[in-house]
DNA sequence: ACATCTCGTACAGATATCTGTATGGACATC
DNA sequence: GATGTCCATACAGATATCTGTACGAGATGT
């Protein structure tokens, strides 16, 4: 079983309900605890030039802001970072999302590991999922595991988020035409981009932009 | 102090919490629970009924949806048809929203008498809170109570809101326009309609419709 | 090697958005 | 009663959106 673990949670009362948890029922001895992303950037990267470096990381996604300053404000930035030094940590995240797009997304865009709901089951869906997980298996929450084709996921490419997540900001298309030829990113064409959203329009459902962009905040994919 | 208190909360873990404060620290003896909207206005149903009503309601807002099917499934509904039957019982929220503008809401559109934010200090807040709306006062957070001109609030009005959703659902202004007439709402012309969404642009500081729908559901107002 | 399909691009027309100006009525202030 | 300020509406023009057709380049299959 995993030796050493790293939690990131703001919410006191679930950080020590994680490490309770941890430590009496799967037996886990070295756990670190963090409310803050971070502080817990900063442990995580003690530990790993002391070469003595986590093998899990348990992270919520949303950190409230208060009168601590912090460069990091999302568990997505903390997984960013700490992959990016140790690509091979095993990452769960434990959070009150429940769309199924947006954890799908965490799977997909994110690689993580493991996610674990907020909720009533919480405890016995967090032991299975570090069990899981140290397995080296891909731990899906059972809401998505048990009907995988419920929602017919929509798969969106790179230049789909960047479309929306543009959009979104109040780009018209020709404004972002511009900018990613600027950014060299290709194909940018002007109908090219139409047909793209265009597409998006079919595949959410949505009258025009405007109810592409209303949706998509809903689903939490930007 | 209350006697009579009726807590709805789905997060098991936090409906427990939230009973022991109120029994241990501020002594009230007559609480109820409830992990779902509905089975709260059940039990809300039964005592007014029998002339036992609830003085207080400590609801969450957001209910997970389960096997359980319900008519409810978020406390802003539990609150409207409550108060249309009990207009005076207090209501608390107790939720992990910390937008401003959508705590704001609360207070303005639904008339809530008290807010606590889960989190590190939520058990000081709500028994703060609990004692201050015993004395008919309105207890907003101390993160809005503090610096009460922090975020110049924008005061948005009935039609305002119907904009915001209607846009959201896709509509074109023609569409809304026409909506309005039918629903015998005025002022419903045609720039009317367009000098009233320029003016969301302005205090939303947004660049196009778009642009102001993504700001929105952001901010939570729709 | 040929047809077919997808991908990326170009163009064009109908509709919608956004912004500005103009007009008349309601209301208050002086 | 004259003046100015909102409020609600109308109209108009530049820009953007949305939809459809068309065309070449490359990949795929048979």
């Amino acid at each position: 079983m995993f030796t050493k673990v790293l939690v990131a949670e703001d919410y006191e009362i679930a950080n020590q309900g994680i490490i309770r948890i941890l430590e009496e029922e799967i037996g886990i001895q070295n756990i670190e605890e963090a409310k803050y992303c971070d502080d817990a950037y900063m442990k995580f990267r003690k530990a790993y030039r002391e070469q003595d470096a986590f093998e899990l990381l348990i992270t919520d996604l949303s950190f409230r802001a208060d009168h601590k300053v912090q460069t990091r404000t999302s568990g997505l930035e903390l997984i960013e970072d700490v992959r990016s030094i140790q690509p091979d940590i095993k990452v769960i995240v434990y959070s009150q999302e429940n769309r199924p797009d947006k954890i799908n997304m965490l799977f997909d865009k994110f690689e993580i590991d493991g996610y674990v709901c907020k909720g009533q089951n919480a405890v016995k869906e967090l032991i299975s999922c570090v069990e899981g997980v140290y397995q080296d298996t891909i731990m899906l929450p059972p809401e998505l595991a048990s009907d995988p084709d419920a929602a017919p996921m929509i798969h969106l490419d790179d230049i789909d988020i960047i479309l929306l997540e543009e959009l979104a900001k109040g780009y018209t298309k020709k404004e972002i035409r511009i900018k990613l030829k600027e950014l060299g990113i290709s194909p940018n064409g002007e109908s090219y981009i139409d047909k793209k959203v265009s597409k998006l329009f079919d595949d959410f459902k949505a009258k025009n932009t405007t109810h592409l962009i209303a949706i998509v905040k809903d689903l939490g994919l930007v």
